[in-house]
DNA sequence: ATCTTTATTGACTGATCAGTCAATCCGAAC
DNA sequence: GTTCGGATTGACTGATCAGTCAATAAAGAT
């Protein structure tokens, strides 16, 4: 193995072991023995357990960020860039089952308070922007903006839920992912304007 | 202390300190002492360390359950029963944010495996009927019941997530919970039929 | 070729902690 | 007042595990 992978390696690993046993049922030994490596060399890459599990969190987030950006760059539209923003984001959670989990299992742990809120607040700024975006145009309801955005956040989440626990047809899946957004859509948008 | 309290105030404490340091954070003997017993009490109430957090969490979900069928039974309209659903539900997580926070927690953490699927269905025995009762009056969408439950559920996730860091007088907590519902019944059911 | 830095190893340690247990305490029953 | 079963105690233990370290290897640098 190229060292240049062993760090991905060990956080490919431990997002494994993590959701499966949780952060205290897997020692730091069998995340570095299933990684390949050795219990020292985990300990070079990442100075204490803690720091492991908060760069993994990162990690994932930052990935996810970069996709949502990519995806919605490519559209003008205000409603067009919030359905891409929410079926790229279900799509990107039920392909990677592990991370999302693992990103809420993280949000409901101690650990959350070990990012700083500027770099939470930095990996939401798509959502953030995008909600100032669709505010100036007054396309949203007269609701507190946070309000929308955490109301839309838990649409994926709640969808998510469904869609990993139903097994169904990838077009019933794409289906349902377009209902949930007008659903979506027709409770946070402004039927006066736009 | 009366004897009959202390599994009763073990419970409270263990939900107080999971809250904060975490299940592994949390040491049984800082529960104990924090409790005011000895360790070999807190053991020879519970078993386990497992059995202990699984116990707070059957515990939490039959008081919410409790609560929640209470406060249903009183009204008879179907639309008014998911009002009263919504409002207490999001009430009581507000009211109970650790008790809430908690069961969150659980929920993303491997001793979610650790309790039977009937005893979770039997919490959520009252969303299931009533999801039921409106599916045969035909008032909601076309959409799997499952689906509509996991929006509905996400909904007041959303809005204990935004009440809980947003620091509003009551009355306007009120008017946010009482749009919100009606939004999220009109997300849900049927404008043909009713 | 030599020197310096960085990667890697795995045996080891010190601390922590879940769970035990023998001993006491207490209250209820008769 | 004696008996008996459950309640309570806290010192103790065996296991586990995060993190160290001294030694070795590999990779760059000049």
């Amino acid at each position: 193995m190229n060292k240049f992978d062993k760090p991905e390696k060990i956080l490919a690993t431990a997002l494994k072991l993590f959701v499966e046993y949780g952060f205290h049922g897997t020692p730091t030994s069998k995340i570095a023995s299933e990684a390949g490596v050795s219990n020292g060399t985990l300990f070079h890459y990442f100075k204490t357990k803690d720091e492991l599990v908060v760069a993994l969190y990162t990690s994932l987030k930052s990935e996810l960020s970069h996709f949502l950006i990519a995806k919605i760059s490519e559209t003008e539209v205000i409603k067009e860039k919030f359905r891409k923003l929410f079926t790229c984001s279900v799509e990107w959670a039920v392909e990677n089952r592990d991370a999302f989990y693992f990103l809420q299992q993280f949000h409901f742990s101690p650990h959350r308070g070990l990012v700083s809120t500027e770099e939470i607040q930095q990996h939401s700024e798509i959502h953030l922007t995008l909600l100032q975006d669709a505010r100036r145009a007054k396309v949203l309801k007269p609701l507190p903006p946070e309000l929308i955005a955490s109301l839309f956040l838990q649409q994926i989440n709640g969808l998510y839920q469904y869609l990993t626990t139903h097994a169904e047809p990838v077009e019933k899946q794409q289906k349902w992912i377009n209902d949930v957004f007008e659903l979506t859509w027709t409770m946070i948008s402004n039927p006066e304007a736009q």
